[in-house]
DNA sequence: GTACTACCTGAACCTGACTTCAGGTCAAGC
DNA sequence: GCTTGACCTGAAGTCAGGTTCAGGTAGTAC
């Protein structure tokens, strides 16, 4: 069993969160003595799931609603498993979209270095828009499809 | 050219999402016919650039300070360049954290396929923490470190 | 000349996710 | 017995990134 603070450093949050994450019914069930929070290993691993969800872009009132399904034992596995597989198609929508989003800061980089080794963007600008090098050919036409 | 009504089709973006953008000085020198905005190619490439940006993490403060820099020519080429190497470092740790995420999701949707199949969670338990299938075994482990 | 549409403005409002604040409890050490 | 440190509360504050509102203009269609 953990406090507040304990939990505060291994999950690197600052306690206020934690506390927040209280408030807005994310530990249900968690046990108090005195008025004191006592994590245990539910809490830990809802803690894990709370960062993975959120990490999903789901949000606070979308993670309460999962953590009240674990508090319904078997009548929510459908619901749960459902929920999951929604967000991994988000998450890997995502990292396309990141994928994309390199692709063009890898075009920039090239240009930077290239305006800085010219000191203008001239021989850049005579190279547009389907004479540039292969490689960042490539990059440019993905971004300007 | 284009009016503001045309570049919101063109990047799905609300209108008054494109206005304060400007309010915020995304579009420095942007012209203007009687009040209204003109959109011309610089205008259209600084939105492929913020859409980036923003993909990256970046606030709309440090976007202003980029597009304030493309304003100043050859001089701010170097910090051009850092701001988009930065970015792509950001990216690409993004993505790293995005593919523990992916993990902790795959080994749910396992958990709570085998859950519904099962009725219970009675055999995931038996299996933890080491005696998992191989394949989610390494998602658990990765996860779990 | 008037209706319609697409544009304009500044100011106020909204949402989500926290954080801060003021004031209080409680056990341990000195 | 009193100070210290770690915990507690509800309410208010903050911040980013927009969105909405009320009221106004300008060009075209009939």
């Amino acid at each position: 069993m953990y406090t507040i603070g304990q939990v505060s450093e291994m999950f690197r949050l600052p306690i206020s969160t934690i506390r927040y994450y209280d408030r807005q019914g994310l530990f249900p069930g968690l046990e108090r003595k005195a008025g004191i929070r006592r994590f245990g290993a539910r809490e830990i691993e809802a803690l894990r799931v709370i960062e993975c969800l959120k990490a999903s872009g789901l949000g606070i009132r979308d993670i309460r609603q999962f953590m009240a399904w674990t508090t319904e034992g078997a009548a929510t596995y459908e619901q749960r498993k459902q929920l999951f597989e929604t967000r991994k198609r988000a998450v890997e929508a995502e990292m396309e979209a990141l994928q994309m989003t390199l692709d063009m800061l890898r075009y920039k980089c090239w240009y930077y270095e290239t305006a800085l080794a010219d000191g203008n963007e001239n021989r850049i600008s005579a190279m547009l828009p389907d004479r540039l090098p292969p490689e960042i050919q490539e990059l440019y036409d993905r971004i300007h499809e």
